[in-house]
RNA sequence: GGCCACGUGGCGGAGUGGUUACGCAGCGGACUGCAAAUCCGCGCACGCCGGUUCGAUUCCGGCCGUGGCCUCCA
């Protein structure tokens, strides 16, 4: 079986091939960490922490690896800073711990590494100083640029020539700039602002710009060229497109990644999640509140609801999803904890459906028919593999326990008052308690007792 | 304005040039005093208009709609 990519740079499905199959590489972009992580950041999240599992599932858990980055030097967060009046220090630590504790929530594998911008100012200096020294970037008022026309095939991961760009650029050209398109790789700090001693004699300190981060970061813990690199579908211009020029030109390689994937992008409830819009889903309230669909949602119910859709299809995040991906899920719980080597045979069919670039849905239909028959080891190998083990449904699960022991004093004399009531066929009364019940969120099931005949009622807290 | 993606039944969603997955919800039946749960069964689809074809949801063209990128954005 051939585990089949769709790339971004070809356009097509490819079959996979690892540059060295005993160490796959893969670099994901991940948060800037500015403020709390939405829904929609979540998407390139799970969906590549899926091709990750997937990828040591094939080729071994140790021969894999992962790197997602924190951004944690970016304007937005100096902006933030100031805002709260609080140290960026501050902001970065405090924001990186929620997303991990969200994304933990979601199933989410640690990755391998996960680098942090600040860590590797220098790595980010000595690829600025590369690329200057190969006649890729200059330096012009206390900036370093890249420069576009140094770069012959510049647009073709975005699939935009740069004429097409330059003819569509809608934003002030800075006069120092040698094209339009140049981009900066380096930037004076005014004080009161993050900045490192600068490079190529620039005597101002200053910071580095966003794509550079990348670079350097994948650089150093991947290599020159890696196997795939990853992201939401908006990053593909400027972000990678840039990413890549550089990568590139400093090393003077055909290629930065050997596959670049993208999920599509998410909305919410039919509209773009926007700030404006006031339709901003974070993780974290997802999880914790019930400002969404009216209750908190378990983790792995967000994560399966992600997963119905597959990853480079547009994704519309709604309440009634959550409650498909919540009916579901639950359908399948508790998921069979350990399963047989025969198991993981019978699951085949949801490695393949995976390894066709990522086609989830598909797996989750396999799911299903495991289901249907029976086959309770290999769903539960097939789940785990996908991230699911069931913990957060069964915390949720104790907690309605405790709500049950909580009105059991109140609601099981009622329960036997309408048995009583059912037993002298006095169903007008019976009704009547049950239907109070009901309005107190209690669902009773009536079923009899194999053995003795008897009428045995259980009941449980309604969602 | 330029470039790009997507549009399948109430909802989610796979897939295919001809026999119409799968799931959720719904409906019908069994069961039940009635419900609930469970089991069995059922219906409903391929945005619009042309073209190619014996035949298109599937291929081609146009249109419409939604969204993305071109500026920070997953």
């Amino acid at each position: 079986m051939t585990l089949t990519l769709y790339n971004t740079l070809t356009r097509r499905k490819e079959p996979f091939q690892p540059l060295d199959p005993k160490n796959v590489r893969m670099y994901v972009c991940g948060p800037t960490v500015y403020d709390y992580a939405h829904i929609g950041n979540a998407r390139p999240v799970i969906v590549f922490d899926v091709l990750f599992r997937l990828l040591r599932h094939i080729y071994g858990a140790e021969h894999v690896t992962y790197a997602r980055n924190i951004t944690d030097v970016d304007d937005k967060i100096n902006a933030r800073a100031a805002e709260e009046g609080v140290s960026i220090r501050e902001i970065t630590e405090r924001t990186t711990r929620q997303f991990h504790e969200d994304i933990a929530a979601l199933g989410v594998l640690p990755p391998t590494i996960e680098p942090r911008a600040t860590d590797h100012i220098e790595d980010m200096k000595r690829l600025i100083e590369a690329l200057v020294a190969k006649g890729c970037a200059y330096v012009a008022q206390d900036h370093v640029l890249f420069e576009v026309g140094a770069m012959p095939d510049y647009g073709r991961l975005a699939n935009r020539s740069l004429e097409e760009m330059e003819a569509g650029a809608r934003v002030e050209v800075a006069p120092y700039k040698k094209g339009p398109m140049d981009f900066v790789l380096w930037k004076p700090s005014k004080s009161g602002e993050p900045s490192w001693p600068s490079p190529c004699g620039i005597a101002t300190p200053g910071r580095p710009g966003w794509h550079i981060e990348c670079s350097a970061m994948a650089e150093r813990h991947l290599g020159d060229v890696f196997d795939i690199h990853g992201g939401g579908i908006d990053l593909v211009f400027p972000h990678h497109e840039n990413e890549l020029a550089q990568s590139r030109c400093a090393h003077g390689t055909p290629l930065m990644a050997q596959v670049w994937m993208h999920n599509g992008f998410l909305q919410v409830e039919g509209e773009k999640m926007s700030k404006s819009l006031g339709n901003f889903v974070t993780i974290h309230e997802l999880l914790a509140t019930d400002e969404f669909g009216g209750r908190p949602w378990p983790g792995e119910v967000l994560r399966f609801n992600m997963l119905r859709t597959h990853y480079r299809q547009p994704i519309d995040w709604t309440a009634e999803g959550l409650e498909q991906s919540l009916a579901i899920l639950e359908s399948w719980f508790p998921f069979a904890a350990d399963y047989a080597e025969k198991d993981k045979e019978q699951a085949a069919p949801v490695i393949e459906a995976l390894s066709d670039d990522l086609n989830t849905p598909k797996a989750i239909a396999e799911l299903h028919r495991l289901s249907d028959a029976g086959e309770r080891g290999a769903l539960g190998f097939a789940l785990s593999l996908l991230g699911f083990d069931g913990r957060s449904l069964k915390t949720e699960r104790e907690a309605a326990e405790a709500k049950r022991r909580e009105l059991a004093a109140t609601v099981e004399p009622r329960i036997a008052a309408r048995l009583a009531a059912r037993k002298a066929r006095n169903f007008a009364e019976a009704d009547r308690i049950r239907d109070e019940l009901a309005a107190m969120g209690i669902q009773l099931k009536d079923s009899k007792d194999p053995a003795t005949g008897e009428i045995v009622t259980t009941w449980e807290v309604k969602r």
